[in-house]
DNA sequence: TAAGAAATTATTCAAGCGTATAATAGGCGC
DNA sequence: GCGCCTATTATACGCTTGAATAATTTCTTA
């Protein structure tokens, strides 16, 4: 019986296809429907190129959630302008697609589940989380000193504490019933909640919504 | 060969004690590990057992879902007292032990995760949230209103969803990190948020601190 | 174009999975 | 104290799992 024609792939873009259907597999069936056959089928190759790529299972979610971890943070870490403008985008992006929406949600806490059980993968969410809040922490200080406001460190803790917990949290309502909010009133919410927190408005979201 | 001795338990109390032991599988190894037979283990009996009290393995994690979520808003929801005291101790409960520790947001995470695959357990969730927010909503009405402020649906509505973000934020980040905040740094944090976003202050913490 | 390295497929294995069924023993009513 | 009901144990079944190994094919390079 004939076997199987295949494709040689470059190292980087075979791992890079196995990773992306390790999510896929996730996404669709939960972490246990991810199991290394259907990554494989989902893959277009069979179960063994696997273990050749990756030395365990346990390897390849791992290296899976570095990449979930890196395509939430990314964007918003990467934003650029004035002070304003880097805030109220990194806040926008946050609580928008492709961050915010059902699958990112069920990629993150399939792996959040796991953090308890796997001590390499509590390390990268440590990393993940440290990162993203020192982002909004660095956002906030240079915008409040642009604005002539107190921006002593244990302020913009605080303040970084608290605003990222409501992005997180708002982030998680739109994630999980995004039906339930019209268009971009989370994004409104978290906007208008923030310039209270901060005591500062900002400029009109006219402004902004031309750039992006 | 001996058989091994049992006792025979009442029902409402073995299924209880599987469902229990369900939940401690889960928190420990993760979904994955909550197989039928680790279930019977940690619950001292075999794994027949188990179908004798639930249909199948989905019935017994669909009703420990209910427990789960049962168990983070019972208390929150029992709240008495003036309006002042009911959202304070609203705010606390939700941010302390043992509502906040790394056992809820494991089993919690690991729930949410099969969310988008099992429909019967996005149902448990949406009630338990609409549940959960409306709480909230009302706590809002009416200590604006007892406060003598503007406590229009659209208002309460728009805080509701802006504080139960701020809540949810907060809880996972002293869930997932809870030695990275200080003793009630995280609770601190959540009422002088809560009371900027409300535009109002809220009695000394010490008047509260005596009755819990 | 021939050869060799290694990427990929194919096959196999033991362990563990959820489920089904049969045998047993605990405890209640009489 | 006896007998029955059924909660519980015990055992078995068929599948799927992650992993290991052997067989083959692709592609580079000399």
């Amino acid at each position: 019986m004939a076997r199987r024609t295949f494709h040689r792939a470059p190292e980087a873009e075979r791992r890079h296809d196995l990773i992306e259907a390790t999510l896929d597999c996730i996404a669709e069936y939960g972490l246990e429907g991810a199991t290394v056959r259907q990554i494989a089928i989902k893959a277009g190759v069979t179960a063994g190129l696997i273990r050749h790529y990756f030395q365990s299972k346990e390897h390849i979610l791992q290296e899976a959630y570095r990449i979930v971890i890196a395509r939430l943070t990314e964007k918003a870490e990467r934003v650029t302008g004035d002070p304003e403008t880097r805030l109220r985008d990194f806040i926008v992006i946050n609580l928008t697609e492709p961050v915010a929406n059902s699958r990112s949600l069920s990629l993150w806490a399939s792996f959040i589940s796991r953090v308890s059980v796997d001590p390499e993968l509590a390390a990268i969410h440590r990393e993940g989380y440290l990162s993203f809040r020192n982002a909004l922490e660095g956002l906030l200080g240079d915008f409040l000193a642009a604005r002539g406001e107190d921006a002593s460190p244990k302020r913009c803790r605080r303040l970084a504490i608290a605003i990222n917990g409501l992005l997180d949290g708002l982030w998680l309502e739109g994630c999980l019933a995004g039906e339930l909010f019209g268009e971009s009133e989370l994004v409104e919410i978290a906007l208008t909640s923030i310039e209270t927190l901060l005591g500062l408005r900002l400029r009109p979201v006219d402004a902004i919504g031309a750039d992006r």
